[in-house]
Formats: C-alpha cells, structure tokens, sequence
DNA sequence: TCAGTATAGTTGTATATGCAACTATTTGTC
DNA sequence: GACAAATAGTTGCATATACAACTATACTGA
C-alpha cells in the first residue's frame, strides 16, 4: 500500500485507529515488495521460486535436517494441501525426498537432499547479496535488531 | 519462517550474514501470519477477500476517490494483468467502477461506489478491531511508531 | 507529418494455492 | 479390546495470480 509519501509517525501522536490502519498496510506492502523483488532475483538467478527456496531454508534449519509435512506447512505459512502440492514438486526436482516415520505411520518426514543442499548454498549466495542491497543499505545494523524485535512479537500467536 | 524461539537480537553482536536472513525470513512469516488472519477475519466476517479490501482503502485514500489502473497495481504490488482481473471482479460486484479518462484515452478510472463505501466501511470495524488484538495489544504506541519508521525505509524503492 | 517507440490496459495460458472431502493411522474412553 | 474422536497427509476442484503476447493510444524526433 502507499500512503502519503514522507509521512512521520509521531510516538506522541498515536491517536486515531488509521495509525494502526496504515502500520498494517505498510508491512503488507513492504513484505510483497521484498517478497517479489527477492523471488524474481531468486527465479532468474538460481532457477529456484521463493517458496522452494523458503522449504529447503526450513529443512536446513531442522535438527536433522527433515521436518514433517504439518510442520513445514506451518513454518512456511501455506495450507497443507499447498504444502503436499509444494513438496511433490521439489521432490520431482530430487532437491528434498520423503521418508517413512517409524514411529507415525501417518506421519511424513521430508529431507533436504546433497542437491537440494547445493541448489540452497547456491540461492543462499544470490540472497545475501541481495540483502546486502535492501536490508543492509536501509537499515543500520542496531535498527535491524530493533525490527527484528518488534516483529517477534507481532509474530507471537494469538492467545486462546 | 520459524526460527529458535526466544532467539534474541543484539545490536552489539551484528556479525554473519546469517541475521539478515532471518530477520528477512521473520518479515516474510510474520507477513504471511497476519495476511492470513486478517484475510480469513474479512472474509467470513465481511465475505471480502483482502486484496478486495486493499484495493478499496487505496481508493479511498486516493484524492478523488479513484485512481488509475496501474496506480492500483502498483499500490497493492499486483501485476497488471492481475489487477485487471481482481478489477473485474470488483466491478462485477458492484464495488468500483471504471470510467473513462479523458486526457489520455489508453487509461481507465476506476472509482469506488457507493456500495464500495459501504462495503469498506463495514470491513474497517472488522479489520479495526483484528488490530486491536493484534498491532495493539503486542506492540506499545511507541513501537508501533518505530516499527513503521523502519517499515517506512525498508520499503523505498532500489537507487538506480 | 510520419515512423518509431513508449505506455495503458486486456487476454491466453500456465501454475500455485486454498478449501473441503477423503483415507489411513493413532489416541482416548468405556 | 472396540468404538469414537483426533490427527497426518492426499486429492478434486475452484480460483487467483503471473507472464508474455497483443491492441490501442500517446509521445518524440526527424
């Protein structure tokens, strides 16, 4: 969304709900750019669609470097028919493969594969330096943690 | 994306290239979460999917109360190819309407209805008070404040 | 004025995603 | 132990979106 360009917000301000309105649209908006600016530098740069990129990122992160389905589906936000739909593909690109669960024979495990772990090292190169030109050109390093806090906690789930 | 919870974010630490990926990965999950929520709030409190919504505050917030169709796209970060639809259905629905332009004979107004008012209006109760429990109730008026001053950077367009 | 180029929008086509219904397995309860 | 409820994942179907090709109009320079 774009609002009125060079607007201030003012701590002391903070009175009518359009304050909270135009925060919302703003991360709205901010996310989609980086969002389709990263996944087009992604696409033609590694042949990897943002949303592979962001499973394989998960996987690697993983203690044993597999997740199972309902968890990658949280993680990366996406309904679990999406997510079935979404590993298919990236196991017919041989870059993660599933695996039985010996304890939950309902459950899936899904590991990054060596290729998967190439092609990610790979992207992961393309997305530093595409950081470096967004994150790190913009922000200071103390306002990117201080960011990094706030969004923690909008992150945090709704309690019941 | 899901990252170790309870990490925290020095400013004195700063060091690989590694915090900026998950503060980029924080952005794009924390995003995605709240999309979500406020998406399925509209919907099935309003039956108004959210980039109907989105597309209604920006001509809302337009002068006019219209704007042309690549403004739109550009405002809610959609192809044009895709605004073209997402504008047919909103026409369809009675919401918005195009109307010709007269300087320039390429372009369309589009301009939101009387029922389109009606429509947004009912949608900001519902997404004012989605923020409530949301922006409001995790992030002080400071915060907020800092969190769109920082938005604010992080969302300027890239030097040429 | 005219040719060439740029811009605004639409449309064909492919794909990605969500929701709801479904199967298979596990867990809980009596 | 058996049946009910919960959980994990897949699939059918509908829809939203992007990309690229296209049409129509406006601009630019000789």
């Amino acid at each position: 969304m774009r609002y009125t360009s060079g607007m201030t917000f003012l701590p002391s301000a903070c009175p009518s709900g359009d304050e909270k309105v135009q925060l919302f649209g703003l991360l709205l908006e901010t996310n989609a750019r980086l969002a389709r600016s990263l996944g087009l530098e992604l696409e033609s740069s590694c042949e990897l669609p943002l949303a592979w990129f962001d499973v394989l990122l998960q996987l690697r992160r993983a203690p044993d470097g597999r997740l199972k389905m309902n968890q990658i589906a949280d993680a990366i936000v996406h309904s679990t028919g999406g997510t079935t739909r979404l590993v298919d593909r990236l196991e017919e690109a041989q870059l993660v493969e599933r695996q039985n669960c010996p304890n939950d024979r309902r459950a899936i495990h899904v590991a990054i594969t060596d290729k998967g772990n190439v092609k990610l090292d790979e992207a992961l190169g393309v997305h530093l330096e595409y950081l470096e030109g967004t994150l790190a050109n913009r922000l200071s390093c103390d306002e990117r943690a201080t960011l990094a806090t706030l969004l923690t906690k909008l992150n945090r789930p709704a309690k019941p």
